[in-house]
DNA sequence: GCGAAGCTGAAAATACGCTGACAATGGCTT
DNA sequence: AAGCCATTGTCAGCGTATTTTCAGCTTCGC
């Protein structure tokens, strides 16, 4: 799960980026207004934590143009105490949650945890990926309308790379996703979990950038 | 299609009508207890978005009086986060769904769809699964129109599974439904209560997802 | 052609879910 | 109040699906 900080106070961004990534999320991180809108418009993140005072560009600016635009991954907004008018004009600019300043560190997991479970339940659930169609509801794989049977873990692994369509993942990206904190280094398990995923959806599936990590196929 | 919108904080009243309109339906609004049992007991909705924190008359009371005088329209419960009681005596009273807050506008829309759908198709409190008759009002389960036998716990467990159908369900989530929080999460009690139920129902009503949770039956 | 990166098949290790028996709980009857 | 019964949680053992590991092999880029 990939959750984006964008908080430019670096101490909280740090802190919360240590706590989420204990949780076992994946953090990118973004300072700057105009970055974070970009970045929130352009990659796929699984809920993102937003800071309102961001530097270039203002938080509500920044939601409200994505949720024009489409982009309804859940939202938390972090707003100064007191506050009010914030949070109001959160809310109505399709904020999910938000957490008032200072706020304990693990509430805001709870909460992220909390959006991102109900995101995930609800968000429209079929996304067509060449000739394979990712039911992220069923938690399975169809072709022409066939279920392709997957082990959990393969089912991972494929519907990590359609999240990331269109962007080269590293082993260690792959590793930090599908297995928890502490991973072998010496181990080829993400090479031996690619092969049997091939095996099942075909090769052309997955290719293989040598040195940098891994794709989805062409056609997909 | 008419929904009342029965909540006292007005910026989530204001976001929900905001988004229902959007969506096409027509929005009446109701603060205060008194005034929306009154409203919904005389006047003729499609659904109801019901607070349970409502002053002067309590969410709960308000649906149970409605039900014992027949008014069936589907009542969707919103509940605070962690209130697992309150759920499932919202459910007990008679609701047709429940969304905990904080929640996703856009998956109570998506609800009041669903149930509005439902409730036109059928008589609202019938929801027939396979062989089986799911009857929310009476609180059981009916196969060619004799009652099957079920304990509370098996009851609730089928009637999330047919809530949840189409959907794989994760352990924990059951867990989280069935169970008060503070829950030994090392037991393997949702694996016993599945066989139960199965041992009722046939092996085929509930499949199991290894490592994923599980479905309802495909027939089903 | 060489070395590193990645692939493969099979065995070994592990995790997951099922089962039957038992214990604790609480309501009901006598 | 005692005993009975239904209900539900706990536990240990079991079989199997799944995952990891390992050793050797192939491929790729330089």
């Amino acid at each position: 799960m990939r959750v984006l900080v964008a908080e430019d106070d670096r101490r909280i961004a740090g802190a919360l980026g240590q706590a989420l990534a204990a949780a076992g999320f994946v953090i990118e991180f973004a300072f700057d207004g105009e970055d974070v809108w970009f970045r929130g418009d352009t990659e796929a993140f699984d809920a993102v934590i937003l800071d309102l005072g961001l530097p270039n560009l203002d938080g509500l600016t920044i939601l409200k143009r994505w949720r024009r635009a489409g982009r309804n991954m859940p939202v938390l907004i972090l707003t100064a105490r007191g506050q009010w008018n914030e949070r109001v004009e959160g809310i109505e600019a399709g904020a999910d949650d938000y957490v008032v300043k200072p706020f304990r560190i693990e509430e805001v997991v709870a909460r992220i945890r909390a959006l991102i479970r109900r995101a995930s339940g609800f968000s429209s659930s079929q996304i067509e990926v060449g000739e394979y169609m990712l039911d992220t509801r069923m938690k399975q794989v169809t072709r022409d309308g066939l279920p392709v049977p997957l082990t959990p873990q393969e089912y991972r692994l494929f519907a990590f790379m359609v999240h990331q369509r269109s962007r080269v993942v590293s082993q260690l990206e792959i590793t930090e996703h599908l297995y928890s904190q502490d991973f072998e280094r010496d181990s080829n398990s993400v090479e031996v979990l690619v092969a049997r995923l091939r095996k099942r959806l075909g090769a052309g599936v997955i290719l293989t950038r040598r040195g940098l990590g891994y794709t989805l196929g062409g056609n997909f």
